[in-house]
DNA sequence: ATCTATCTACGAATAATTTCGTAGTAAACC
DNA sequence: GGTTTACTACGAAATTATTCGTAGATAGAT
């Protein structure tokens, strides 16, 4: 898969959050975080459905457009392009960074730790 | 800061791990990489350094220029909007799926949990 | 002094992305 | 059944990013 332009990212994240939707229905979403024509919208998703990003059924008579992907898939992909194109690949480097800098609750870290040990175990 | 593109960011590797460079050997070490024509750099450069992205001195014949900022900073400002984009803010939810999926050494494991732990404990 | 090599500046072609206007179609309304 | 409303399709303009050709300047070699 090629990665979404920001727009596309758009989109799919209405997708993701609410489920099926128009293109009414995302261009009412898009609207209140910023001015986009409705043609806009609509051609968007278009373009996104020829390219397999979206699916969408026909019975009614405006489309239903669901995304093709999830939203894990989707940060898989960008987490690998991400990592190369700005930390050389180094995963580590990568997260020492965020966490270095950003705040997670006591419960987040403590998730992050268990998975580490999990991994560590696995490493043997 | 405005996120460079991705062109720019081959420059900004090349000046990070080089130190100041001419355009000529920005552009040989790119060449090693893909085809790309000599002007083709030397015009980026240009933007680059109207944008302030670049600083560059004019003493010798040909310009010597150097990154405006540091990789640490650059990795930052990406890390922020990366994270905004595609995991809505949530550091440790990038954390965890980055660590997931790619491998990271043993001492790279302890390196992270060290910093955990510190974490945790600033956190009190 | 002329030739050659190398440089900068800059305009403009190309490509990729985003935007929107217009036209056509079908349902809903009166 | 004509009018209004909401939809899709599609071409093309506008914008942003990338690429490169050409012109002019300058230093060094002969």
């Amino acid at each position: 898969m090629t990665r979404p332009t920001d727009s596309e990212l758009e989109i799919l994240h209405v997708l993701w959050k609410h489920g099926p939707r128009t293109v009414r229905q995302v261009n009412d979403e898009l609207s209140q975080q910023r001015e986009i024509g409705y043609t806009t919208t609509l051609k968007l998703m278009q373009i996104m459905h020829e390219k397999g990003l979206l699916t969408r059924s026909e019975d009614a008579k405006s489309h239903v457009y669901t995304a093709a992907l999830g939203e894990q898939e989707a940060r898989q992909t960008m987490i690998d392009r991400f990592l190369e194109t700005t930390f050389r690949g180094s995963a580590s480097q990568l997260v020492m960074q965020v966490l270095g800098r950003h705040k997670a609750s006591a419960d987040e870290l403590d998730e992050i730790k268990k998975l580490l040990n999990n991994l560590e175990n696995e490493a043997d």
